[in-house]
This record gives structure tokens, C-alpha cells and sequence, in this order.
DNA sequence: CCCCGGCGTGATACCGGTAACATCAAGCTC
DNA sequence: GAGCTTGATGTTACCGGTATCACGCCGGGG
């Protein structure tokens, strides 16, 4: 354990070829031990190994990304890091990421403005990423991407690429309405040139039509409780009127924190005057006032699905489908 | 612009010594024009930028990486990605560290599992970065990190390293309570073993004596909303004691939410029975019910000093002091 | 007028893995 | 048993920047 050089000396960084000495192979073998590679004498791997804990060998990833010319990492542009989808979704990307062997770098993007999203997607591209996954991509995102960077695999989680569960899990919250005696469903979508908007906007209309009713009311607003708050007022409004909405399906539970949080204060109770879900099922929302119905996704199966499709890999399992989370928000229309 | 190769050519990586031949300089001379050497006459520099930008040349990070022996890059070790903190903490290194033209590579990691951390941390050094930034870290882990790693920069945000503003911006929600009249305060903290609860919680203390109060009574919880629901039932029942406390400062707004969202299911109602403050201001705090009073940090300025710490650059300007953002979740105690 | 030092630039080697190819022994095929 | 395949390993060169040293030129001090 003590060794002489344990503590000031600089030690010098060990190389393959430092390992190679120690266990008597090449350094070409030690490369191969790293690498799993077949044809190795396990007697011969079990020498390396040896070595390279003795030595306390750790693999130059610059120097591997040098010479295979791939640094095994996608690129993950982000955008808004206060709210709940991105941010799970880095972490949700990062661990399928590690568990496939792979890496993430993350950059932050205005996702709104291409020149800043251009601009991420340079910064990662010099980082030798081998693909980019763009989260809740901008409408306009995807198509400029692919074409700047023809030939480079591109994905994107938070959206209808790859067959994302998006409108599937709004077609749940309708239904759920619906079920329940509502007729008249009014949304607040999520900017309408968002892909994930429009997926859980699209998925919506489908059910509404599924269900024999018209689309009924529809606001937007950025995602943020404070949009949600911002819309409150003609919200509020529409619902008081005759035929008024008795429902409102809201693109994601921040927003519709906001919402209920403002509509509140304005005089309407949720869910007595008018019922409200949300979508992502945020930890949160199960302690808002009330406690907010909405729908998860399998964050988690996303990641891995687009973290498969970047870099080639054979499909993993389906991510699971949406899940309806009946809480408090929503109850059957008064009588 | 249309020229012959834009579109299946399969473009061969363009290097220093393409863009050196067509600037008709040598390779060394393009690296210095990358690097903002001096001693480059400017006509040279601008024939050089002419011929990258026709070639589109890119640096390539790895061979840059593994000839300096440096990455420019910093470690990043998260936790969970569900809490605000941690999430907006890697945005804003993300943010420090571009404009200091370094990047940041993010490893997730279970906080209290000090084998987990470790591995996030081998797997960053073996991506090569030149040192480490912790979110919101363990007690054991910085102690841990910094005997294994000795010698690699390591820092940390949401603790006391460095002179975080942790315990004064907990010391102003006192001073807040206290203003409004309160004299038995008592708390919510985080959980004992990570820095940021105890600078948080020393910062109570610390605030509590000079106000010439007692510490009052003292819960923890996870940081998460559950904790706070979790801790409602004990807590109402202090409430409803004699002497029971008039007001709890918790240890940030999610687990605040939590809490006040049990209360009210327990029948004490907030800020009338008892004032609650939560720390963080999360965007989404100005809408729960009541809009809750907490404290903002100047997160950018404190991971900016963290990235320049890191990196032995110059003090960037000080973090701005902690902010108390007052709001209806706190009132004068009842009469 | 010569030497010195700094400026602008070029030539060469090197960073630490791995691709590609070579080598050599053992096991098979016929 | 010659010829071939396969397994296990070694050799060499290369990836794309940059550190390092070298070189020619110019202006100024003595």
C-alpha cells in the first residue's frame, strides 16, 4: 500500500505501453484486454488486468477518440434547465447512456433561436460527438440540423421522433375527461412551435374526434407556472360563459400549476368550476393544490430508445406507454 | 456556394495541415492562429481564418486534448435531477464554463453512496477532465474526493466551499420571521449529511442566536416534496401545542411545498396558523398556494466562481448576496 | 559595423491509443 | 503430410493538434 511514490511524485501518467511492460505483452494486447476483444488467453487477460490495477491504469479517452475516430459520446442540446422534461430528460439520457457505454455532453441552447442551437451543436461537433439528441426540440430545430449536418445520426427525445409517446399520453388525459362527464375540453398547448407541443396537441385533437367532440378552446403558453398564471384571467372567463369549457388539459404541470394557482385567485375552484390535468407527472404535482392529475411518460425507456437510434445499436425494449395519474384536479362537471 | 462536393461526398476531415496549405503558412502556424497567439502578423491571421472558413475547419478537441495534456474541461458530479437545485446548477456551470471558453462534463451519481461517486468521478478522469465540480455533495464525498484525486482541482456548488452564501441566505429568512414578529421558529432541514443542509441549517442557528431566540424544533427531510407531506402530521401537532412554533423555515421550496400542501390537508392553514419560507426560489414557488416566501441565490455568480476555482483562473466578480423574496406564505403570527 | 534579442514562422517529434497487417503455432481437411 | 484456417499476439504507422527548438530578418546598443 505505502509506496515510496505514493504521495509528491508526479506520478507519470501510465500508458497502455507502461502496462504492456509490467505484464510482459504488447501494447497492442493490453488494447485488446481493454476492449474485450476475443482471442486473448484468459490467463494472458488476467496478467493485463493484474497490471493495470497495479499501476492504476486508467484508459485517455482523447487518445482513443484520436485514433478510432469516434469518442463513443452523442451530444445533448438543451434548452430551458428550470423546467421538469429537460432536466430529467439529461439525466434520464445520461444513465441510458452510461449503461450502453457511451457518453453525454451536454450544451445549452436558446431552443427558439437556430443560431444559438447551431451554435451548440458546433461546440459538441468539435467535441467529436458521434450523433446529437436534441431535447424538446424547436419546430424549425430538427430540419436545420439535418440538413447543416447531413450524415451525422440525429434524434431527439420530447417530440414525435422515433415514435415518442407524446400524443398517446395526451389522447389518455382526454379520455380521462371524458370519461368522467365532460363535454366541453378546452387546452393550453405548449408553444405551438415546439414538436412536443404539437405532439401532445395532436394526440388532443385525435381523441377529442375519437370521442365525437369539437376542439373546444385552446391558449399557449411557454411552458412556465407563470404562463400558465398569465392566461388565468380569459381562462376564467371562458369558463364562467355559457358553454364555457368544464375542463382544460394542459400541456405540461408547471403550466398548469400556474393555471390553477391564478385561477384560484381569480374566483374559480379547481376541480368544482372547472377540472384541470397536466402531463409529465412532475414529483411535484402530487402536493399542489389540489393534488394535479396527469400523465407519465417512460422518461427513462425515451433515453434509451434515442440513445440506441444514435449510435446504431440494436432496438432496446419499447419504452413503456403513458400512464394516467388520476389525482385530485379533475372531477365529474357540476351537475 | 453550390460546389461539387456539398452533398455525398463524404468530405474528409479537414485538419490543420489542409487549412495550412491552402493559407500557405505551415500547420503550426494555423494552431497558433487557433490559439490567439501573439507574434502572428495580421494579414497572416486573416488568410488563415479565410482558409478555415472555407474549408470549414473544426478543431478536433481529442488531438488537441491529447497533445496539451488538457481538456478545458471540468467534471460535473449531479445527483438527482428531480430537484431544482442540481438541475439549474448544471445549466449555470454549463453557462460559467463556456464563457470561459472550458466545457463541463456531467457524470449522475447517488449522492450518499460513496462508491457511486467515486465511479462518476473515474469516469470522468478517464474522459480526461482537469478537475471537479460537486452539486450539492455529500459530507463524506468532498473528504472522500479529495484524498483519492489529491492534486486535481475539485470544488463544489450548493456547499460551504468556497464561501458559498448558503448559511446567509437561510439567515435572512430568519431575520424575515423575526421581523414579522415571530419568536418561536422552527425548521426543516435537509438532510444532516449533506454540506448544503448544514450550511443552510448553520446559517439558522447562527441567525436564531443573535435574534436572542432558541433553536426551536428541528425536522429533515430529503429535499423532496414527499419529505415535506411526510413531516406534515409531527409538524401540525407542534403547531397546535402550546409553544408550539409560529413559523418553520424549510430547506427549500419543494420540500416547503410538500409540507404546506399536508398542512392544509391536516387542517393548519398557512401563513394564519403558522408562517412557512422554503429556500431556492423555483420558478414555480410564486405560484403554490399561498405563494411562498424564500430565498434567492445567485446561482450563475457562485458557479462561476466554482468554474474559475477550478480552472486557477483569476476571481471572477463575488456572487451577489443572497436575496429574500417575501410572499404570502409568511405573515405576523397571530395575535 | 557587429552582436544581440525579439518577432514571425517553419520543421520535427510526440501525446496515447488503435487499425491494419504480419507472424507463428496449433488444429484440420483431404 | 502439404496446404489452409484459426487463434493469440507482436510491429508499425497513424490519428490531428501542439510543444519545442530552429531559423531568418530587422532594429538598436556599443
Amino acid at each position: 500500500m505505502s509506496e515510496i511514490e505514493s504521495d509528491a511524485a508526479p506520478r507519470a501518467r501510465v500508458g497502455v505501453r507502461d502496462v504492456a511492460r509490467v505484464a510482459g505483452v504488447s501494447a497492442q494486447t493490453v488494447s485488446r484486454v481493454i476492449n474485450d476483444h476475443t482471442s486473448i488467453r484468459p490467463e494472458t487477460r488476467a496478467r493485463v488486468l493484474e497490471a493495470m490495477e497495479r499501476l492504476g491504469y486508467r484508459v485517455n479517452n482523447a487518445a482513443r477518440a484520436l485514433g478510432t475516430r469516434t469518442t463513443r459520446t452523442v451530444g445533448v442540446i438543451a434548452s430551458d434547465a428550470t423546467l421538469y422534461g429537460p432536466s430529467v430528460g439529461i439525466s434520464a439520457l445520461e444513465t441510458a447512456a452510461r449503461s450502453a457505454g457511451r457518453w453525454i455532453a451536454t450544451a445549452y441552447a436558446e431552443a427558439a433561436d437556430a443560431a444559438s442551437v447551431v451554435g451548440a451543436a458546433e461546440r459538441l461537433l468539435s467535441q467529436g460527438v458521434d450523433g446529437l439528441i436534441v431535447l424538446a426540440p424547436h419546430a424549425a430545430t430538427m430540419p436545420a440540423l439535418a440538413t447543416a449536418y447531413a450524415g451525422l445520426p440525429i434524434d431527439a427525445l420530447h417530440t414525435d421522433v422515433g415514435a415518442d409517446r407524446q400524443a398517446e399520453g395526451a389522447a389518455l388525459a382526454v379520455d380521462h375527461l371524458v370519461a368522467l362527464g365532460h363535454r366541453r375540453i378546452g387546452r393550453v398547448a405548449g408553444p405551438q412551435d415546439w414538436l412536443e407541443a404539437r405532439s401532445r396537441d395532436e394526440g388532443v385533437d385525435h381523441a377529442l374526434r375519437s370521442a365525437g367532440l369539437g376542439e373546444g378552446p385552446r391558449w399557449s403558453g411557454d411552458w412556465s407556472a407563470a404562463a400558465g398564471a398569465a392566461l388565468a384571467g380569459e381562462i376564467a372567463a371562458a369558463v364562467r360563459g355559457a358553454d364555457g369549457p368544464t375542463a382544460i388539459v394542459v400541456a405540461n404541470d408547471q403550466m398548469a400549476l400556474g393555471l390553477v394557482s391564478a385561477l384560484r385567485a381569480a374566483g374559480v375552484a379547481v376541480p368544482e368550476d372547472v377540472s384541470v390535468a397536466g402531463f409529465d407527472d412532475n414529483p411535484d404535482a402530487a402536493f399542489y393544490l389540489p393534488a394535479l392529475t396527469t400523465v407519465r411518460l417512460d422518461l427513462a425507456g425515451e433515453a434509451r430508445r434515442a440513445v440506441a437510434a444514435v449510435f446504431g445499436m440494436p432496438d432496446p425494449p419499447a419504452p413503456s406507454s403513458p400512464q394516467l395519474i388520476a389525482r385530485a384536479s379533475t372531477a365529474a362537471p357540476r351537475g
